[in-house]
Formats: structure tokens, sequence, C-alpha cells
RNA sequence: GGGCGGUUAGCUCAGCUGGUUUAGAGCACCUGCCUUACAAGCAGGGGGUCACUGGUUCGAAUCCAGUACCGCCCACCA
């Protein structure tokens, strides 16, 4: 292969992907070895990918192929979600743009054109996915709602409504009026929203429907409801409201009759202490109803618009009506005051409309018994979060979590398994045929087209929930005499959960729930919680803002492994992620390094007959250890699943160690303008060191890293990277780590004088170091990367030169003639300064009795070997400083 | 209103079961180099009283308390 001089991604990435799918490289049946599962979050099936999703299926595909080199048997399980509500309002609007209401068309057509716009768009994601690289086994591609999942949600519901745990009940529900379907307490978002606050007048009745000249005041941010008010409230032991006892009011504007009650809910301090009570549009307020009997009016439709009920400002919408109806009061002399006020508002996650509280009937999930049990499964920790701040988030919720709203009234999604009879009965089945049978057990001359089945779908999450599970075994959930099958029994529990904390509840806890149901286990080990996405200032990317990148581009620009390389830079765990595309482009420069530095070691020739050189010689045996001593530090990053670092800890090992170092010194001379050629064995050991670099890499770099691999050696037919094995750490000689460090210190010490001098890169130097302790074996690599004669003296003698100290071992390069004697008595005058300084703070240390009397021996013995140190430099630096100021 | 987390170099973050040469990394920045792997590069360099105040301790970025900001989660006082 010829290569070039810039590593060029796209073409070497298509190809491999190319080449893996076809060797079947992602595949994973159950055999005998360890399995290592992640089931994917999946995406919204008409979603197209964004950077979260660029983030988290990184760090997934990061996961499973260092599994994969572990030599595990890593299944990694792609699919879809049909995204109830984000998907219908799509297919809405689409219609809306075809001049279709959804209102004027029957269900069946709506699927129908929904299903088509599945079909159209549906899995673009997962072929943006394999662009990234994800080595997802694309045969286990799953969807939340094809047949075999949407039955294993039908089967759940009428599993926990025959356990009685599903209920049917009307409640006050988060109402969407966008979306036109109730949302669960969880899609409601609530938003300091800025208001005002109106002091209203109600006038008490005379008895017959007629104004006093008295009155109360209520303070409202609705005065548009006002039309539904049922009762004023007042709190019983506020004295101040006792002459209200028994009084009615009358309803400004329309001037009907409703009473003063009294209830503990209202608080004294707060507004003027009257509260009005409307039922039928606020969650308390209809909850004091409900206590005092007080009859329900709703006067807001479901898209938010005043219904004739509200007599006045009929069909307008609830905005509008606020604004209409508080002019109407002040000319009606009802507007007392207007305050501003901030209250929060909840608003809908998925359209962003503000949420009316409104009473309908909804189907529910009791939590108490799911919830304590999948508590219990993290607190035990046979589930762990990562971050474990994540914990106490989790905790509190289950402690509080309220019954799950799991009915929407959508078209899109699993359709309730609930069938009325005409008077009213409903039967749960899992299918038409059982549901006419258990409706003909109550009333046997039920014909089929008597029973009408229940018109809402079940919520995503209902059928997400069931995801590990189901992607395995559709059969199993809400089947209880159903034996797991092969899949479900070998890949279950899964290993890691690669998940944004945003959605802890909807998600992360509902599988948790479901796993300890139906499987009697945690249906994950890990949950990583990746941050957020986030722009450069920090906001959060979104389509609106159009601050997000689109990752295919970015692919495209830089290749995948840059774009990998640069998520994972800026990811520790939990934190938010402040994307940045000088990430991804050193993401790209490190691709060219890995490129080039092969192209380096592809140069080098062999002469049998070449001795391998004492440089090289020391450059093996270090690099051999440093390899080692990285490889456990890898290992353990990845054990506490610090991605970023391991990262980056390999990208040091590559860059600064084994090109910087390693590389510089095994490198050929030039003789006669040509490289000389290597002796076999630092030409074999360096292809081997590189294989190993690239194994360690490949998890996160798997395209460079494979085309790099296979054009290392000859490789099989169905080789691959992907299935080398993992570099291991064997043990290693720290004195070999501890010598080269001295070695590299000298040698940025002469760099360090050429800097200063402006001595060219090439000039030849003569290093001299006084004594003979420094470790002779490291001479030659000295030699070779200082470029510089080493001789080891008893002293420097009249020679003159720039000094320096490596450790306790007094070095000078010779510079005969070049040297400001003055200004190398300054140098080490302050170098003096420091270390007295330093020698100061220690020795005040130890002369404090109680130090050494409480510190524990180790770091006492660790400050005298400071004191000793220091002591030995500061003494070769005094005799420096003399024998300069003699030779002056 | 309740809870959780954070505040360390220009930026993003490590370090936080207290002591390892008077604080580390990557990027950015500055200086000098197109030196036959790589200018997406090489070599050298500058930069932080670890938010603030107090406490515990022989010793605090690290533990405790308080303050100030920042972020997140939960919670519909109308």
């Amino acid at each position: 292969m010829e290569l070039a001089a810039k590593y060029s991604a796209s073409a070497v990435e298509d190809k491999w992907y190319a080449w893996w799918q076809d060797h079947k490289c992602f595949r994973s049946v159950p055999d005998g070895r360890e399995p290592y599962t992640i089931v994917i979050p999946p995406p919204n099936v008409t979603g197209i990918l964004h950077m979260g999703h660029v983030l988290n299926n990184t760090l997934n595909d990061v996961l499973i192929r260092k599994a994969r080199m572990d030599g595990k048997n890593a299944c990694w399980v792609p699919g879809t979600d049909h995204a109830s509500i984000a998907t219908e309002s799509k297919v809405v609007a689409k219609l809306k743009g075809m001049g279709i209401s959804k209102e004027d068309i029957t269900r069946e057509e709506f699927l129908k054109y929904a299903w088509e716009w599945k079909e159209e768009h549906g899995g673009i994601i997962l072929q943006q996915l394999r662009k990234l690289g994800c080595s997802c086994d694309w045969d286990r591609t799953r969807f939340t709602m094809e047949p075999a999942l949407s039955n294993a949600v039908i089967n759940t519901f009428v599993y926990f409504y025959k356990k009685g745990w599903i209920y049917k009940g009307v409640r006050m529900v988060n109402w969407d009026p966008e979306a036109l379907t109730a949302v669960s307490d969880d899609e409601v978002i609530h938003k300091d929203t800025k208001s005002h606050f109106y002091h209203l007048k109600y006038y008490i009745s005379d008895g017959n429907g007629n104004p006093t000249d008295k009155y109360l005041v209520i303070a409202t941010t609705r005065p548009e409801t006002i039309m539904a008010d049922a009762a004023i409230c007042v709190n019983p032991a506020d004295e101040r409201h006792h002459w209200l006892r028994g009084k009615k009011v009358l309803i400004p504007l329309i001037n009907r009759e409703i009473p003063v009650i009294e209830d503990d809910y209202v608080e004294m301090d707060f507004g003027t202490g009257c509260l009005k009570v409307t039922p039928a549009h606020d969650v308390h307020d209809y909850e004091i109803g409900l206590r005092h009997n007080l009859p329900i009016l709703e006067i807001i439709d479901d898209h938010g618009k005043l219904n004739e009920k509200a007599q006045i400002l009929v069909g307008e919408d609830r905005f509008v009506a606020r604004k209409k109806i508080v002019k109407l009061l002040e000319e009606a002399g009802n507007l007392l005051k207007v305050e501003d006020y901030t209250s929060p508002v909840g608003y809908s996650e998925r359209t962003d409309a503000v949420i009316e509280p409104k009473l309908s009937a909804q189907w529910f999930l009791k939590m108490d018994t799911l919830a304590k049990v999948a508590l219990e499964t993290v607190e035990s920790g046979r589930t762990k979060f990562i971050p474990e701040k994540y914990m106490n988030t989790y905790r509190h919720w289950m402690e509080n979590a309220r019954d799950w709203c799991i009915s929407r009234q959508l078209w899109w999604g699993q359709r309730i398994p609930a069938w009325y009879l005409p008077n009213g009965k409903f039967v749960v089945e899992q299918t038409f045929e059982a549901a006419l049978e258990a409706a003909k057990a109550i009333d046997p001359s039920i014909k089929p087209e008597d029973l009408h089945q229940d018109e809402d779908v079940l919520d995503t999450w209902f059928s997400s929930w069931l995801w590990p599970i189901s992607v395995f075994d559709p059969e199993l959930p809400g089947n209880p005499d159903h034996e797991p099958n092969e899949d479900l029994r070998y890949y279950y529990p899964t290993n890691d959960l690669v998940t944004g904390p945003d959605i802890i509840f909807f998600w992360v806890a509902r599988m948790i729930m479901a796993g300890e149901e139906f499987m009697g286990k945690e249906p994950f080990h890990n949950v990583y919680f990746t941050g957020i996405v986030r722009d450069k200032i920090g906001r959060k990317m979104s389509k609106t803002l159009g601050n997000s990148p689109n990752p295919l581009d970015l692919i495209n620009t830089y290749g995948a492994d840059a774009v990998r390389i640069g998520m994972l830079l800026c990811s520790s765990a939990g934190n938010d992620i402040f994307y940045d595309e000088a990430q991804i482009k050193q993401g790209a420069a490190f691709c060219n390094k890995i490129w080039n530095s092969y192209r380096l070691i592809k140069s080098f020739s062999i002469d049998e007959g070449a001795q391998q050189t004492a440089a090289a010689k020391v450059a093996i045996k270090w690099f051999g250890a440093r390899l080692s001593e990285t490889v456990a530090i890898v290992e353990d990053h990845y054990r506490k699943f610090r991605i970023s670092d391991a990262l980056m800890t390999i990208y040091k090992l590559f860059w600064d160690d084994f090109c910087s170092w390693y590389l510089e010194a095994v490198k050929p001379a030039f003789v006669d303008g040509k490289a000389a050629p290597l002796d076999a064995d630092t030409v074999n050991v360096t292809l081997d060191y590189f294989e190993s670099l690239l194994k360690l890499i490949h998890p996160v770099m798997p395209f460079i890293s494979e085309e790099l691999w296979q054009d290392l050696a000859p490789r099989g037919e169905n080789e691959t990277i992907m299935y080398a094995k993992t570099p291991v750490s064997k043990p290693y000689d720290q004195s070999v780590l501890d010598d080269f460090a001295l070695a590299a210190e000298a040698i940025n010490g002469v760099r360090g004088v050429r800097s200063q001098r402006n001595i060219a890169p090439k000039e030849r130097l003569h290093l001299m170091i006084k004594g003979n302790s420094f470790p002779a074996e490291v001479l030659p690599l000295v030699e070779k990367l200082a470029l510089a004669d080493v001789e080891k003296v008893d002293g420097f003698g009249d020679a003159q030169g720039i000094g320096f100290l490596v450790k306790t071992h007094e070095m000078m390069v010779e510079l005969q003639g070049l040297v400001n004697v003055e200004e190398e008595i300054e140098k080490s005058q302050k170098e003096l300064e420091h270390l007295q300084n330093f020698l100061a703070g220690v020795r005040a240390k130890l002369s404090n009795e109680r130090f050494t009397a409480h510190a524990p021996e180790a770091v006492v013995a660790m400050e005298r070997k400071k004191e000793s140190d220091a002591l030995s430099k500061i003494e070769i630096l005094e005799k420096k400083i003399n024998q300069l100021k003699t030779n002056k």
C-alpha cells in the first residue's frame, strides 16, 4: 500500500465498515464465552442523528469493542422507538402541509400515512450510526412497534390489568392542547413564567342574584377561568373573612351565584386569603371540589378555547380570552389591581404548549410496588449508577412515584386492549376474539359489532420499558408461563446502559421495574449517564436554535474516528459536554499522527547484518515497560468508566512516548542522503509495539486502527483487529522507567540550552556529566536524542558552558567562548535561592515536634529525603557558583 | 419551597479515603524552526494565593460549617 502524507478517512471508513458487515463481525449468537451485552437506547424511528446520539453511541461502541477484544461475546442490539407523540406530531404536520386535518380522516387512513412516513424516514438514523462506526448486530435490529414487540406491550397491559395494577380513572391530567393528548407528569416541564396577578372584586349577592355594595377580593393568574368558578374558599381560621360565612357571591360579568366555603387548603397570608375554586381547571381546586361536593363546569375545550359554557368570549383561545376578559373586568369595575407575578407554569415537553389541567378518563398503572422493588435494585448495588450522584435523584423519585398515566389520546402506538360493551362495561383481553368471549360472559347477547375498542394508545415508554427483555424474547413480558428463550437466558441481564440523565425516570427506572417484575432480575449492571451536549457557550443543542452541527457533515469532513475522539475528549461521566469543533480537529490531527508514524515504520528496511544500536536497545527496553505500565492504567480507567481518561492516556502513550521518544530513538540515521537499514530485531519489536498501540486505540478509533492493522502484516481472509486481544500489562522493572526519565530530563536540558542559545538542531554538542552515578546504559539515548557527545568527567575543570541539574546529577553543555559568566552565575543563584526557600519549608516541618510525632513514618522519611536532596543540590550549586566566580 | 451537584491555568477537566519534591493534563497562547514520518508537525516557554470566610489538624485544593455565585432534579400557594 502506498501511503500519502496525509490521512484521508472517508474511503478507509466506508471500505472497512462494509468489510465488517460482509464478514459478519458484529454478529453475536450465544456460545460458551462470557456474554457482554448492551441494548441501544432506541432513537426515535424517524429521527435523524444529532450530537447527543453521537456521544451516546460512541461511548456504547467503545465499550462493546473493548469487551469484544477482551474475549467476551459482545452483543450490541440496535433498534428504534416508535415515539408516539413525536412521530404522530410529525405526521400531523406533514398532513397539514398536504391540506389534510387529522380530524377529517379515519384512524385507519391516518395510520396508513404514518406507516408510509415511517417507511420513508424510519431507519435513516440506523444508517447514520453505521457511518459512526457502531458495531451493532444489525441482524437483531428491533422496532418497538413491530408486531412481536407490540404484542409484548399488549400482553403486559393485560397482565397488569388482571393483576389489578392497571385501572381506569377520571383524573385531573396534564392536557396538551396542541398534541391533543394527555401527557404524564414527567412530560411536563415547569418553567418560571412572568404573568400577572389580577385582583378581582366579587360582589356579595343579596340572595336574589343581585349585587350588594359589599365585595370580597380574590387574586388570580387566570381570570379567563372565572366563568367556571364553583365557589370562593377561605381558611376557616381566617377571622378577616368570617363575615362571609353563609354568604353567596356573584361571578363578575356573568353574575352567576356561587357559595363561600371554608377549607384549610387556603393559605391565609397568600394573595388576599380568598381563593376562587375552579374544579374543572385546576388540580387543587378539583380536590377542594371533591371535598365540598362542588359542581364541575368545564369551559375550556380540548384545543384550549373557551366553549359555550363560558357564556362569554366563546371560541376564543385561552390566552386571548385572558387579555380580553381583563379589559371587560376593568370596564365593569371588577378589576382592583394588577401585579406583576412570576410563577411556575407547566409546559409540554414535546410541543412546548402550556399544559391545561383537564379532567378526563385515563388509564393508570400503580407504581407503589414496582417503585419499591426498583429502588431496592439500585440501593443494593445490583445496578450501579455512574456517576453515583444520580442515586439520590433516583431515590427521591422512587419514594414519591405517583401512578403512571399510560394512556395517550393518539393513534400512533399500541392501542389499549380494552373493549367496551354497549352498557359501558369493558373487558381487557389480548385479542378481539378473547374480548368477545369475555363480553359474552357478561352479556350473552353481545355481537362482535357491539364491542368498541378503547380509542387511546399506550405511552411510548410503556413499550420501551420492556426493551432489554423484548429485544431478546418478546414472548416473555406479561406471560408468566413462558420459558425464557436461549437469547434471553444468555444475554440477560445486559451489562451496561449508556444514556442521558434526562430519561432516568421515563426509561431507566421503568426498565428496572419491568426487569424486576418479569425477569426477577435487574436489566443491567451499570448505568452510565452521559452529559447533555451543549454548544460552546453552554446552550442546549436544538433544532430551533440552529446551533447543532450535522454529525454527518463532520464525519465527511474529519472522519468518524476524529468525530469520536472529539466527543470523547471532553466527556467525563455526568458532566455536560461543551461541543467545540476544535476537539474534532484534534481528533483528526491524531489520526494523521498515527498515520504518519506508520509511514515511518513502513519505511524501515532491514539489514540482517546490522547491529542493534545501543540507543535502540535502551528504547526498546523502556517502551516495553512503559506500555505495560500504561495498559494497566488504561484498564483501570475503563473499569471506572473513565473513558475520556482512558483515551487521553492512550493518546499520550501514542504521541509522546511512542512517537516523540521511542521512534526518535530507534529511527535510522541518514547515510548518503538515505535512511540506513536497521537490524531485524528493532524493526520487528517496533512493529509489535505498533500493533499493541493499534489494539489499544481500536475501541476508540476503529477505522484507522483496522486499516493499519491489516497492512501491518499479512492477515488471513477473515482476520480483523476487532477480534484481536487487548494488550495485557506484564510485570515491568520500575528502574527501567526511572533511568529513562533521567535520560529524558538530560535530553530536555540540552534541548533547552539549544533553544536558549539558538543553536541549530543539527549542530553536535558536548555534554559533560559530573561523577559516575548517572546510569551508563541510557547514555547512548542521550547522545542520539540530544545530538551530543556525552562524557562522564570528574570535574568540569576550566571548561566553559551552560550547566544544569538533573536530580542531583550535575551536567554541562560545553560552549567555549559563548558563555556569559555573569548570566550563568545569576541563573544559578536564582536556582539556589529557590532551593533554599524550599529547604527552609521542609526544615520548618521537620523541626516541628508535633509533625515528627504525629505524621506517619513514611511521610517523615519523605521529608527527610527532600531535605537531603535539597542539601546536596544546594551544595552542588554553591560549588558551581564559586567555580564560576573563580573562572571569571 | 425542598433536594442534589459544582466553583482548580484563557477554555474543558483530573486530583478530593488529608502529607510523594511548595498544584496536573489536553487544547489555546508566546518564542524559534518548512530538521528527508507528520506544519494536522518539531523544539522550547509563560500561565493558577485551588470561589470567599471561618473551623478541625503537626499538616487542607482535599474534611467540617457558613457565605456568594452557577447548574440540575423534584414541587402547580391560587
